[in-house]
DNA sequence: ATAGACCCTATACCTAGGTATGGAGTCAAG
DNA sequence: CTTGACTCCATACCTAGGTATAGGGTCTAT
């Protein structure tokens, strides 16, 4: 009772399917609160946020089980300091790599706009040239 | 012959199984060059840079389907100017929203070490914080 | 006290992006 | 002129991340 949510409702408001929640649980995103006398599942309302929370990382290209190591900084973040302190550096570190490689792909892109628009066409498109190698 | 490379040697030289090679081909983001007598697939050594270019959008995030139409930016290049810039601008603001996205990301983990660092130990961890609207 | 909307578990199915396998033809070295 | 490495095409299989369905129980409004 008292603020606790039904799956159906978690679901609805973080706009995902109901199965998403359930699979979430099982890919251990995710768990209800408690559950009722008959067995439904019973959710904190911020579980509304941790889903979107996943669904934001997934979109910038993290895998569930990348995105599972974020929320156990979080849970455990009672915990001694160190060893939350290594996975979030390393999670950093990947993050600071995707941004490094997607402003590679902004430059590009940007190269190729302003060649467009100064030679009305482009022969040499310089799209392939970057990002073809770097790691 | 002169220059050109068969299927397996395109793959190694990518650092792709031979499969993947034909699987692109099949997503129609790859073809060879041309056919040998025999039928071999004979492919220009830039392919191999085509193959690393698909390799690096996909680790940014970017779908096949996606990174079809960036490398038909390059081959189009010859055509009327218009239509390539409006896939450019298109690309571009995918790009950028990725970037500041994986940017909110990054603040949230700075300030997790930092608070971190401060304390000792986290009472209240940033991370869930950031992240959990924005569009 | 019953209909409709909801929940349970379990299992099946779907798409994207590959990877593996089978049966047959080709090529180059010894 | 045969053996081993390579190619062809077709089909099957795999993982991640879901989504759908089935058979059953629960809850609430009338």
């Amino acid at each position: 009772m008292k603020g606790y949510l039904t799956v159906g409702k978690i679901a609805r408001q973080a706009g995902v399917n109901l199965q998403t929640v359930l699979y979430y649980e099982r890919r251990r995103l995710l768990s209800p609160a408690r559950r009722s006398d008959s067995g439904y599942r019973l959710y904190a309302p911020e579980t509304v946020r941790v889903i979107r929370f996943i669904k934001n990382a997934q979109a910038l290209g993290f895998a569930l089980d990348e995105i599972a190591k974020l929320l156990r900084l979080r849970v455990s973040s009672r915990s001694r300091c160190e060893p939350v302190k290594r996975q979030a550096r390393a999670r950093l570190e990947l993050v600071q790599g995707k941004i490094s490689g997607l402003r590679a792909m902004e430059r590009t892109l940007l190269r190729l706009l302003k060649t467009c628009a100064a030679r009305g066409t482009t022969d040499s498109c310089p799209i392939l040239e970057s990002l073809e190698s770097r790691r």
